[in-house]
DNA sequence: GCCAACGTTGGC
DNA sequence: GCCAACGTTGGC
């Protein structure tokens, strides 16, 4: 069973489009300990939800890991690390936060618990309830 | 544009 | 080891 995540990106510095028209990404820049620590938990194969901040505020699509844990080449000190994610697919209604806020069986998200984790992990239901949203 | 929340840094 | 200061994130 592949396990479930979350990322998150500031669609002005890298957006859901821009990451279906690459085809993939490496998902570097994460200067969090946390975040990191789910970085490296990554397998391939784990499905990522890609969630827009700032502005949209909404889950846009589904990406998978392509590539797991490595250093990232972005970092200026070692202990930093990266996966390549690639896109699965976009979802057919974005999710807003205030959907996700609004459902019951989300209220303990990591995504409103640690406002600002950007890369958290999901349980199986908080993935299955998103989907669910975005039907 | 503002501010709350939170992580990090540095002085003690 | 504590805590104040500071920087950043991200919602509003």
């Amino acid at each position: 069973m592949p396990r479930h995540w979350m990322v998150k990106s500031e669609p002005a510095s890298y957006s859901w489009e821009q990451f279906t028209k690459d085809g993939h990404a490496a998902w570097t820049g994460v200067r969090n300990f946390q975040a990191r620590n789910n970085l490296r938990a990554m397998k391939t194969g784990d499905i990522v939800l890609f969630y827009h901040s700032v502005t949209g505020k909404e889950v846009v699509g589904i990406a998978k890991v392509a590539r797991e844990a490595y250093p990232d080449p972005t970092a200026d000190e070692p202990g930093w690390d990266c996966v390549d994610l690639v896109p699965a697919k976009p979802l057919k209604k974005s999710v807003t936060l205030a959907a996700i806020k609004a459902a019951p069986a989300l209220k303990d998200i990591a995504l409103l618990k640690q406002s600002r984790l950007s890369v958290m992990p999901l349980t199986a239901e908080e993935y299955a309830v998103i989907l669910k949203l975005a039907a």
